[in-house]
DNA sequence: ATGTAGACTCCAGTCGACG
DNA sequence: CCGTCGACTGGAGTCTACA
């Protein structure tokens, strides 16, 4: 999952004609962090996302296009942090 | 951007038919924060959100079909936390 | 030009409670 | 069933530095 939105960043990054260094200093993001998300060991957030996508020119629309498949439930490890949902109980089966 | 997002995640929430509790509890998610985010009060991390949308049944592809215009530049408040890029040198002038 | 690592700050995401 | 608040834990994102 991140290791595809990486794969597909580096692909519009080339289409651009950009280093990371450049498509950082006009995402106003680190170098580095660009770095760790092409390589899927990062994991961005919406509003950083955006600010990528317009650095690089193209919409949202246009980056997840390739992302047809729908997401793998929730199987591996997620954050500790994570929720722990509790069954939800209809008082009144609709 | 933020409230575009959560526009489009109620719409997409209503069409699966489901409450924001019901999709918490699929998603693996806080039933308040997903009340933050269609309020465009939260700002998900990509993990999270592939999780709404699998929860939902569509893909990433299908939940941006609507984000067409490329979002703003960094205009307003970013994070203090952000980025203060360096002007970038060109030892040679490509 | 890119990968990686540690230390750091601030926010993403949780839980419980109230209206 | 939903919006919002406060408090809490761990991750998002930065910076410096080395290869």
């Amino acid at each position: 999952m991140a290791v595809a939105l990486g794969k597909r960043l580096k692909e519009c990054r080339h289409a651009a004609d950009k280093s990371q260094e450049t498509l950082a200093f006009e995402a106003q993001v680190d170098r580095t962090y660009i770095s760790a998300i092409e390589r899927g060991a990062a994991n961005p957030s919406m509003e950083t996302l955006a600010d990528i996508c317009h650095a690089m020119g193209i919409s949202l629309a246009e980056f997840f296009v390739t992302f047809t498949e729908i997401p793998q439930a929730p199987d591996g490890e997620r954050r500790k942090n994570a929720a722990k949902p509790k069954e939800i109980k209809r008082s009144r089966l609709r």
